[in-house]
DNA sequence: CATGCTTCTGTGAGCGTTCACAGTAGAGAA
DNA sequence: TTCTCTACTGTGAACGCTCACAGAAGCATG
């Protein structure tokens, strides 16, 4: 009962061992391990059952150090990391990623490049080949590590549509603009005409196709655009407090808010709160993400919601593609409306 | 300008190319590179420069192959993981984790098991010896896990206190019975008698200690202690908000409460708000945590600092020592008071 | 001048795979 | 019988590195 002593690893069984137990070659190993065609069936079952006996499984270095792949992904973030952590989706799509890619027996390596000199020895890691393609997060703007790898030639899809336009960069992204579209709709319905919004950050995509979406249904609804009803935020809690204080003091009629993210919604809720506004009579408010944070705030939050665990599914999915030789693909899909106490 | 289209990654150069190019042999350039002694130099600069010409890395699979070390850690969370994913702490661990090991130049492997299959597979995986040492979050009771890889001989490190007693496998964690009792404390200083406790999952360590240290509070403060004030949850920030109704209904003069996680101090916060007590006037909430839900909370939350930092930089130092040959150590840390405004 | 010691350097072997190729056996056709 | 074709199997080489060992200097000591 004293064999194995902490530290003393037995020498794990190796292609060879299972060869001679199974009374065939490494070649025939080899095939059956990779699904080769041309092996008999007795030899494959004596192979399968030589792996059970012996507990084989395959040494990753010796197949990768022939094969060149490295059978495993970079999950890279770029961003700011606090803002990105605090952010509930954020893990949903890090949760999603890992899953899908373990369904295809695919380690994931996380990667936070916060400063530059992270990002460069990142970056200096990747295109080594020590990982054979990236996830990549990174909404922040002039970030130039998707064309670095890009132009290095890293299999790559970005969550969220690329700054850089006309680059070919696979990505995965919600229809940020339709979802807005839809949310404004929803207020409009409502009777509310003073419809204020508080933006993501304009330098982001997301931000600018939210802002885009909330103005053409006003305009389709004959509603004349007030640029009082409009300031942006950082995606945090704190700027949509900030924001709401601000659209309150430059229009106190507002009576009703498109908030570009449920984290700043919550914000907003406070704020309005404070203003003894109540919520929805006298301002209905609606969010985006429908992350956790929209469940948690009081009244629960309208918003719209982002197929996380589709994107996330997806990005695995061209990302295995591109590997596999495929070009770069560009994927949006579809956002939903869920009504909740807030509106 | 098209010398490296989309997946044609070119053949990096090899420890040969910098020998060749330095002058030297390969034995000299690997030397340079683990930092070995005996070399001299002239050496030593001829392969820096060269290493820096060519824009080397090495090749970590053939160095694996032959070491027979992977140079990568898994990070493994056994628990559900919606749950843990929610929680704010989970985040700045898994952050914290990945930083140091950054340091080290050591990638992160994140892995979760949320069923038995996946826990199988992975298992496998560890056992294997694709990863060098295991960082476990499983504060869940009965996991056979930890006990399975410390049998196995791999390097181990759980965070948060292991529930199989007298199994020599590393830890490290906050100070909960501590941490408790400066709140309970806190909370009996600011003159309430009537103290409640809405505590964690009672199979859990940080659940029984943090009960432990209220009680002992309690009583060394000469206050009776009442079964009525107290009542269990599973951190969720649901269960939170079903404690306080339990506790009101039973104990309808609680003037304090204790509550073993911030965000079911969340839940109790929209409780004591429904019942249309006043936080801290009425009743005073303790949290615990010190996590964002803490300052997303209105009012904010006096807490007790769990300081996951140190724990994540601790929990990195102490699998690298193990891995490094020395034996299974135990690291508990200090918690911190920190007052906010709902006490 | 041989001997030993220290400091440094080159070389061959081997880690556990996969891949290309050469080979074997058996079936069917000439 | 001999030949060809198909279905399968074994073998050597290679992937890029580290490690152990054998040397080669340079210098002091006998």
């Amino acid at each position: 009962m004293t064999m194995s002593q902490s530290g003393g690893r037995r020498r794990p069984p190796t292609i060879h061992d299972v060869a001679r137990e199974a009374g065939v070659s490494r070649g025939t190993v080899s095939r059956v391990l990779n699904g080769g065609h041309y092996v008999s069936p007795a030899a494959q079952e004596a192979v399968n059952a030589a792996i059970r006996r012996t507990g084989y499984v395959v040494n990753r270095h010796a197949r990768s150090l022939i094969t060149g792949r490295s059978d495993s992904i970079g999950f890279l973030l770029t961003e700011p990391q606090e803002r990105f952590f605090e952010d509930p989706n954020f893990n949903v799509l890090l949760r999603g990623c890992t899953q899908a890619l373990a369904a295809h027996d695919i380690p994931l390596l996380l990667m936070l490049a916060g400063t530059d000199d992270e990002r460069r020895r990142i970056t200096r890691y990747i295109t080594a080949g020590h990982v054979d393609g990236v996830l990549l997060v990174s909404s922040h703007s002039g970030d130039p590590v998707a064309e670095q790898l890009r132009d290095a030639g890293v299999p790559l899809v970005m969550c969220g549509k690329p700054i850089g336009v006309g680059s070919k960069i696979s990505y995965v992204a919600a229809d940020d603009r339709d979802g807005a579209r839809d949310m404004v709709r929803h207020l409009v319905s409502l009777g509310r005409r003073r419809v204020g919004m508080v933006t993501g950050p304009l330098d982001t995509p997301g931000g600018v196709e939210r802002l885009a979406g909330y103005r053409e249904v006003l305009t389709e609804s004959g509603i004349e655009l007030d640029e009082r009803l409009v300031t942006s935020g950082d995606y945090s809690r704190a700027s949509g407090e900030a924001g709401a204080e601000l659209l309150l003091e430059r229009a106190p009629d507002m009576d009703a808010v498109f908030v570009a993210s449920d984290l700043m919604a919550q914000g907003v809720l406070s704020a309005l709160q404070r203003a003894g506004r109540s919520v929805p009579g006298d301002v209905a408010v609606g969010g985006f993400d429908d992350s956790s944070a929209a469940v948690a705030a009081s009244p629960e939050l309208t918003t719209i919601r982002q197929p996380y665990d589709r994107i996330s599914s997806e990005m695995v999915r061209v990302l295995l593609a591109q590997i596999g030789g495929e070009d770069p693909a560009a994927v949006i899909l579809p956002t939903e409306l869920v009504k909740r106490r807030s509106t």
